[in-house]
DNA sequence: GACTTTTTGTGGACTTTGTCAACTAAAGTG
DNA sequence: CACTTTAGTTGACAAAGTCCACAAAAAGTC
């Protein structure tokens, strides 16, 4: 019943993570793609192959923005879109060689930060936190 | 290295609870404090009575947004400030009686939506979960 | 097979947050 | 007393979130 402190926790966590990776942004967000972009470039290399439609469940945000995000990271060669044969509605979302490229600076440097803020806690009980978030997340999404 | 996964985990717990809660918003949010002053309300209720400075590290947001965001919080009289009488800069800011009173429904109704979302894990291993962030997180902040 | 309904993605308008830089007033510092 | 630093405010702007209406394709229904 007094959980709600978790998430205040969450919400330091998030932000903590946000202005680590600002301060060092200039160094390494050479495309500007900035913290969205960022966001679905590392989920699309989760992911893979999806639709427009399975991607913007998976980072839950509006359809509106997902579309603008995915074209400007377009627009600056970072992921192709296919049309799908069977259902001329769907789009399929993949990252090109550049975005892959990204990609990894991005999960270097996020790591990096991540891991200066979980300094105080040790490896293993990190290994706990991930399963745990991921056993809490993975479920299936309502709707 | 490969832990940039957990910035998504965290992201997308954090799109979770803003979900659980903006769908329930037009229930329990009758003074329209919205997410941001509800994050101000829930850390204050947890640090008493904090000068703005401090409240301010502690949510981690500018300076400038939170001037905004208190002066919105004070004209709905739920929280008060008062200057310091040491040091004419700083003001306290501290909840009202009706702060406190919007701070339970809060409270209540975010532990609610948590533990819809951490469903599957049980409640030992939520404490663990809250244990591992309070750890990682309650560090001297950098500045 | 001509209907309604649903689903996928787009576009526009608007609000909320975030960011950055300039500024006031009060302390601290020599 | 000049000087730098600190707390808080203001303004202007950029980024993200939210809402609503829409077109086109697919699915469901009779």
């Amino acid at each position: 019943m007094q959980d709600a402190e978790l998430a205040l926790l969450i919400d330091r966590f998030m932000r903590r993570i946000h202005f680590g990776l600002q301060s060092k942004a200039h160094a390494f967000d050479t495309e500007k793609v900035g913290p969205g972009g960022g966001i679905v470039l590392l989920t699309l290399s989760d992911m893979g192959c999806p639709s427009l439609r399975d991607l913007t469940k998976r980072v839950a945000r509006d359809k509106s923005q997902m579309t603008r995000t995915i074209r400007s990271l377009e627009t600056k060669g970072l992921l192709e879109r296919k049309r799908s044969p069977e259902d001329a509605r769907v789009s399929f979302v993949s990252l090109t060689q550049d975005g892959e490229r990204v990609v990894d600076t991005l999960k270097k440097v996020v790591s990096e930060t991540i891991s200066e803020i979980l300094n105080p806690i040790s490896e293993a009980e990190e290994n706990v936190l991930r399963n745990l978030l991921e056993r809490a997340l993975c479920e299936a999404v309502p709707k």
